[in-house]
DNA sequence: CATTTGTTGTTCCATTTGGAACAATATGCG
DNA sequence: CGCATATTGTTCCAAATGGAACAACAAATG
């Protein structure tokens, strides 16, 4: 019988239907979720504590709604996030004085500091994931991830 | 002030400290969660579920640690799927002569069926997602990402 | 300006999720 | 062989998650 435990697991690589769907979500699981591990065990945030705690580190200010649509996170999510966050001194609020149903978010320094040890965690594990690249390699799949990016921006969910 | 509404979201793509990881989760979410979320509402399957199904779709036998590794999920999520998938008749299970430990799995008829409407939905999404590129871009992607993923799947957790 | 339609942030609730502990079996090593 | 260690699959449990409904406010339409 053939068993799999004698063939090549990654085969499913290059036969499963949809390759590159495949391999850009098998890469982010590779990054995302030791790294989201280790920032649960040292710094205590879930996922969408530190995605937010990243918008606002780059954006001067955000309404829960832009950090939504920035990570494609649901709503509700995103507002647990904040309250979370707020109660912890990472950010502040404050409403929109143009517009009463939201309001503006703000990293404070603390949040700043802390933005700063967790992204170190996600650049490490990045580059441990793309360690087999050459440098030019890895430019081109910036380059080719960001055209890809930017095209998925103007995509409905 | 500087209201992000003015300004473009998507420069955090460049601003971001982790570029490459950044880009490769948000292609991620982008494709796996709207293709998600119908595959859901038509089919009632969950994540950890039609994953266990591609992966038995492309290997004559696994064992739920198999799926497990090759789709970077904990294994009682897999187990889960396991006991649902053979309660809906999708897969067959059989003890494995030589271990005692584990079993054998295997997709029925019915569940490679199933598995091949799914895969449409990851497809067009994929798809969409990658729109923008030409079909050179898109295959020297689609080369880079293996690579990457090779490489990762080295990696421990 | 009144009414309908849309948007934002929130709460509620049911489901999904993953870590930890566990029993059963296998492997390594004296 | 006999005992310590590792692996597999499972259950338990607490936590995270996302859809739906909602109230407050804004915008669009007549």
């Amino acid at each position: 019988m053939d068993r799999s435990n004698d063939t090549d697991l990654t085969r499913i690589f290059d036969t499963i239907e949809y390759p590159e769907a495949y391999r850009i979500t098998y890469l982010a699981n590779a990054i995302v979720f030791p790294a989201y591990a280790e920032i649960k065990r040292d710094f205590g945030l879930v996922r969408a504590e530190y995605i937010l705690l990243a918008c606002l580190s780059h954006f001067d200010i955000l309404t829960a709604q832009d950090v939504a649509r920035i990570s494609r996170r649901p709503r509700n999510t995103i507002s647990r996030a904040v309250h979370r966050m707020l109660k912890d001194g990472y950010l502040d609020r404050a409403p929109d004085p143009a517009d009463g149903r939201q309001s503006w978010l703000q990293i404070t320094p603390a949040g700043r500091a802390l933005h700063a040890q967790i992204s170190g965690y996600l650049s490490r594990r990045q580059d441990d994931v793309l360690a087999g690249l050459s440098t030019d390699e890895r430019e081109t799949l910036a380059t080719l991830l960001k055209k890809a990016a930017l095209n998925a921006a103007n995509l409905d969910d």
